[in-house]
DNA sequence: ACGGCCGATGAAAATGTTTGCAAAACTATT
DNA sequence: AATAGTTTTGCAAACATTTTCATCGGCCGT
């Protein structure tokens, strides 16, 4: 149909209409501005032509590229898996192009996407966590490019955030155990170097316990990455500790998970010989067997508040030094499902506090 | 640091650097041709500077975008992430900037995403699948835009695919359930208008049903979204049967997963009871208690082998219609573990093939 | 009927880069 | 020392678009 390297540009669909570059540019661009009956005459000959506009040269000329960049940690595991959808989601509807990339938790690599990313001129940025190299602060200080934090939450970010409160999250998972009387309290954590939403949950637990008195000796301090296989191997490592927890709190959903399938492997029954609860309530967390107590963070939400937020910094101009487009706070919520119950020693004395068909919970 | 409005560009920096603009041009893409010392001029002026280049003026120049898109269905639930995952990264690694987005199963909107990335100039694209629309496909071939198939494999496929053999799992998984005595087989498959894939494995395992003299009743036909709340619905409802399935063969392990979850729900032994095979062999089906049996589809070297053989076509210059550029097949393998035995009935005429200690199987 | 205004359109400058061509600066060879 | 050959560099055109400015009609109010 189209000949050998006779590509199409808005020239060629200008003299098929009979107008001038400049009416086809408008059209696409200020519909209002041009005459109806020109319009149609433009749009016919856009149609028969197969033109497909150029955005590379749109953007060079200072215009925005309609692109917008998310960095995440990972696409693995779920964990951003909903985030991704969701934001992406959200940058389509909104006539942006979604470009992605994951570091593997390094933050040096997130600087050097982050380079990439402004090379191909976005329009703005999307960045996890809270914590960023000094480099990367700089960089999009120096280019003046829009940019928002996702996932972690808090008021004094240097970038806007939206999320929640991971410490917030941590605590209310801890309150829930101690709350049922657990005082053996097992915690399971991926490493948190380059993880501020780690941290700050790992950090907000300890201070919980410590607040109501307990004490987490160094042996239920359990460390494992984000993967199935290593952090069921951390958790049978607890499970097989000569006084073993009554409870563990995951990191993470998916964390979580894998310690399930630990105490299952023991042949353990949940809640009864132990108690375990994740934090982020990820897809498929509610519909397990048994259920997963956990905290939900409401990732599809952030994610597609997240993008509406930078778009709307971008098309009014905001730059991220600018007051007064500070970010959002999400709520974080305790889900009691059925992975958590009153410790043991304590269900001998008093009365379970919760019942249900032991088949099911000891599954 | 950088007076407002002052962009730096190419001619910025030459006059830093003491040079010309095409010179700074070409210590940037052809180095070996400029002298050392001039080159080190040049690289501490960019440095200095904080020029970032601008992408989007190179690729207005006729040259690469540097870009890469890929489309997938979805990216929430495991099924694609490991695929995005290990594309993006080869992306990456190969210099080039990846275009995410997905269409919800729904191939008009795959239509127009195509149509943006192409807006973007991408210097080439990854589809899931061999099912298109002619407009896809069209788009395509006039843009001459190299593109590529994956996850699914098929040496007729119009574009060059790059996956496995997804009749040829449907078949592995079959013929596993045949061999091991069950006859009374249910089909639990994603809804497959719109997706190649399900429907290929789905007749396939009908056509081995078949040969084998095995007739699937209607209400051993069940469908749900690739989501494990429908999913575990619907598998509820096959083994609420009068005359419940002795296996249930899942049109991928996430289905797969919520049959477990159902099974479970009910009481029932896994696989004493019921045996359950998925597809895919997705993160963490290895570790499930019980462990999934299913059929391997390598994404993770899917997704890298793709990108790979995509980068290859774009900066060698084959086009699609070119011959040549075949796909390439990755073979699916069964991964029997510890999800299926041989049926009830059968059981309790001869042993067991397989023995492992119930209390983990049951869980 | 005429000046002023407004909306629609075109001409041309500008955007930031790459590259073909030519000039210039060396190096080696006689 | 002159020449031929080679490497290095600069000039300017080209890429596809947007936008400012100017122009050209047509319309309205007086």
């Amino acid at each position: 149909m189209n000949r050998r390297d006779e590509t199409i540009n808005i020239h060629k669909v200008a003299s098929a209409a009979g107008v001038s570059p400049a009416t086809v540019s408008r059209v696409m661009n200020h519909p209002q501005m041009v005459g109806a009956e020109t319009r149609r005459k433009v749009t016919d000959a856009i149609r028969e032509t197969g033109y497909i506009r150029n955005r590379a040269a749109q953007a060079m000329h200072g215009r925005r590229s309609a692109t917008i960049g998310l960095i995440v940690p990972t696409v693995d595991y779920a964990i951003f898996a909903s985030l991704v959808q969701s934001f992406g989601d959200k940058a389509d509807e909104l006539g942006f192009t979604l470009l992605l990339a994951s570091h593997g938790y390094d933050l040096g690599r997130e600087y050097q996407i982050l380079r990439k990313f402004l090379e191909h001129r976005v329009d703005g940025v999307a960045l996890i966590g809270l914590d960023h190299t000094e480099d990367s602060f700089a960089l999009l200080a120096s280019q003046r490019t829009p940019a928002i934090a996702v996932w972690n939450h808090d008021p004094a970010s240097r970038l806007p955030s939206v999320g929640a409160r991971n410490a917030e999250a941590g605590a209310v998972a801890a309150r829930h155990l101690v709350a049922l009387g657990h005082r053996r309290v097992a915690l399971l954590f991926p490493p948190d170097t380059e993880n501020d939403r780690a941290r700050l949950r790992r950090s907000a637990v300890l201070s919980v316990l410590d607040a109501a008195g307990i004490e987490v000796p160094p042996e239920y301090h359990a460390t494992s990455y984000y993967d199935i296989a290593p952090a069921k191997a951390a958790a049978t490592r607890l499970l097989d500790l000569d006084r073993p927890p009554t409870a563990i709190l995951c990191g993470n959903d998916v964390i979580a998970r894998a310690a399930i399938y630990a105490a299952a492997a023991r042949g353990l029954s949940i809640p009864g010989d132990i108690s375990i609860v994740g934090i982020g309530d990820f897809q498929g967390s509610a519909d397990m067997v048994p259920a997963l107590t956990t905290v939900r963070i409401p990732a599809t939400r952030i994610g597609a508040e997240a993008a509406t937020r930078l778009i709307d910094m971008i098309v009014s101009d905001h730059h991220p030094e600018d007051t007064g487009v500070g970010g959002c706070e999400f709520p974080v919520e305790l889900v009691p499902r059925d992975t958590t119950d009153v410790p043991k020693e304590a269900s001998e004395r008093k009365e379970p506090t919760q019942g249900r068909p032991s088949t099911v919970d000891s599954v």
